[in-house]
DNA sequence: TCACTATCTTTACAAAACTAGAAATATAGT
DNA sequence: ACTATATTTCTAGTTTTGTAAAGATAGTGA
């Protein structure tokens, strides 16, 4: 998995707003099992319309997918994808800065 | 150096756009001796306003910093600032996956 | 099968924020 | 005064944002 530069903007632009961002955090605590929509919208207390954009919007940038079953779409973090962004950040942005690999295993 | 959600925010959406990532990016690679307003103008072929602009947006978001020498402006990356940016990042999204740290010393 | 309900998305649209660049200003050398 | 460097102001155009209303999809039960 490798970001480019149009992909690495794309990725921070959709973090780059309040709500997307708690959304992110949200599903990132949720691993790998994902949320449904509505119980997203449980935890942030957002209309269902409004989160629909902004998990469009989060899809769109490839840092979560989406998968139906039944009547419900589970939501999840692409855990390769934004590794990738943090590598790409990490790269251009720490140059000399030798980073301590992150310990915080869920 | 710590950061919170909304900072994170900030200096992801500060990021989000093309021409200010590519600024960064420019800046990063000029490491800590930073670059006058004009070179940055001259490598991205940007009108002077425009650059004044979204180098503004940066240093809002505390990617950048600014310090005039004489009639020139330089501007460099805040390394810790951004660091911390890759810390949230890393820290969010990418529970569980242990990470190698960067061995791209400038 | 046909209506009914549940879950989510898409469409539509007004309000707000962002973007780009020219023109005007500010600041500092000469 | 004049020139060089950069920011601010202004304005037009675009994009984003939030939400309601309408539509799509999939179970449920008579």
């Amino acid at each position: 998995m490798e970001l480019d530069e149009n992909g690495a903007a794309k990725a921070f632009s959709a973090l780059g707003h309040d709500a997307r961002l708690k959304i992110f955090r949200l599903l990132v605590r949720a691993g790998d099992d994902g949320l449904k929509v509505g119980e997203i919208a449980a935890h942030l207390s957002m209309p269902a319309s409004t989160l629909a954009h902004h998990l469009s919007a989060l899809v769109g940038a490839g840092l979560i997918e989406q998968e139906r079953q039944g009547r419900e779409i589970i939501s999840r973090v692409d855990f390769r994808h934004s590794e990738a962004l943090v590598t790409f950040l990490s790269d251009q942005c720490c140059a000399g800065v030798v980073r301590i690999a992150n310990e915080n295993v869920a």
